[in-house]
DNA sequence: ATCGTATAATTTGGGCCCGAACAATTCTCA
DNA sequence: TGAGAATTGTTCGGGCCCAAATTATACGAT
């Protein structure tokens, strides 16, 4: 994990580099330093409650949503864990492998799937959450309960404006372009 | 992407579903807003200024820390990166075989590697950061400057007392046990 | 000079990640 | 009622991700 120095010291670097170019560099930092505190949380977390349990931070999130949701579509699911459809379906598939999770159709319509945790899932949410809470405490040990909101809050300001105004954002960005597709992916067949 | 709404739910229902177990919400909401930001961010910035030049967000690091440092032993790029090396070995091969980086020997350490930008990794930075820069300051289009080093401040404590006191930590949960292996990873021959 | 020991980058196995393509189902409206 | 549009979860290709194992080099002490 690089030090704060580095960041400081890279912003100095970039000016130079930019020449007369202005740079934006409380921005910069936000986001930077957004960046480098999900790493270093996530990293944490994985190496100290999840790795006794082997779950990665993305399983560990899906069994979160659907611990507190409850029995869920997986688009749902998908959402709220932050991650595609796609993954989801291979994450689950690995959750429920390991019998933590399991699926069921929907009642009426056909094309949902439902997912929910097994008595095993619960009982290991209610073992996990606590010391996962914990390190949570941990990695935000250096600020106080009004400065966690403070950030806490700031936080929400910029996902907000991602999801508010992102799509157009990105539409007025290609000026009526269509979007360039992935180099990678799936090709017609 | 999940809206604000749904976090304030969850905490909620995480209260009910946890009874009597008491909950650091503030210190919860951090992580979980850290979390939902950096997805927020990258995915803006992959879908707006990346994709178009089809890089994605770890490539466009690389290509940062080493257009900022210059030429850079790969040790140096995936610490200052965020990556581990075997990561970086990946990620500098497919840089390398879009002609945009450039590796050579370490003159008098025949054990290291540097990296640097070609002329054209070079020109796409120059292009590219503006652009970038750009987006920085849309995403947190919400927060005034101060608000912006406050939450900078803010998740450079995050991320020192993690670099800090995290190993610590680890070793400290463990109880002098030996660290959980990976169940997935490499095997001995 | 040679033998450990330390450190570098790479390889490798299992897994996550996206988004386009796809198959199945439901909805819409003529 | 039936054909097209919309929506769901899955498949799949290319790529990132980690940490352990491996290979190669450097260096210190005999």
């Amino acid at each position: 994990m690089p030090g704060q120095r580095s960041i400081a010291e890279a912003e100095r670097l970039a000016a130079a580099r930019l020449g007369g170019i202005p740079v934006r560099h409380d921005q910069m930092a936000v986001v930077a330093n957004i960046y480098r505190a999900a790493s270093a949380v996530r990293q944490h977390l994985e190496n100290s409650v999840l790795r006794g349990v082997d779950l990665t931070w993305t399983a560990f999130v899906v069994l979160w949503v659907i611990w507190i949701w409850g029995e869920s579509e997986t688009r749902h699911v998908a959402e709220e864990a932050g991650i595609s459809k796609g993954t989801l379906t291979g994450v689950a598939r690995t959750l429920e492998s390991r019998g933590l999770v399991q699926r069921a159709d929907h009642p009426t319509d056909g094309r949902l799937v439902l997912l929910s945790l097994t008595d095993e899932g619960e009982q290991l949410m209610q073992r996990l959450f606590p010391a996962f809470n914990e390190e949570e405490s941990f990695v935000t040990g250096q600020l106080s309960d009004a400065d966690c909101q403070t950030v806490a809050e700031g936080l929400r300001r910029v996902v907000l404006q991602v999801e508010e105004n992102g799509e157009k954002r990105r539409q007025d960005l290609l000026g009526g372009a269509a979007p360039a597709p992935r180099r990678s992916g799936r090709r017609k067949a």
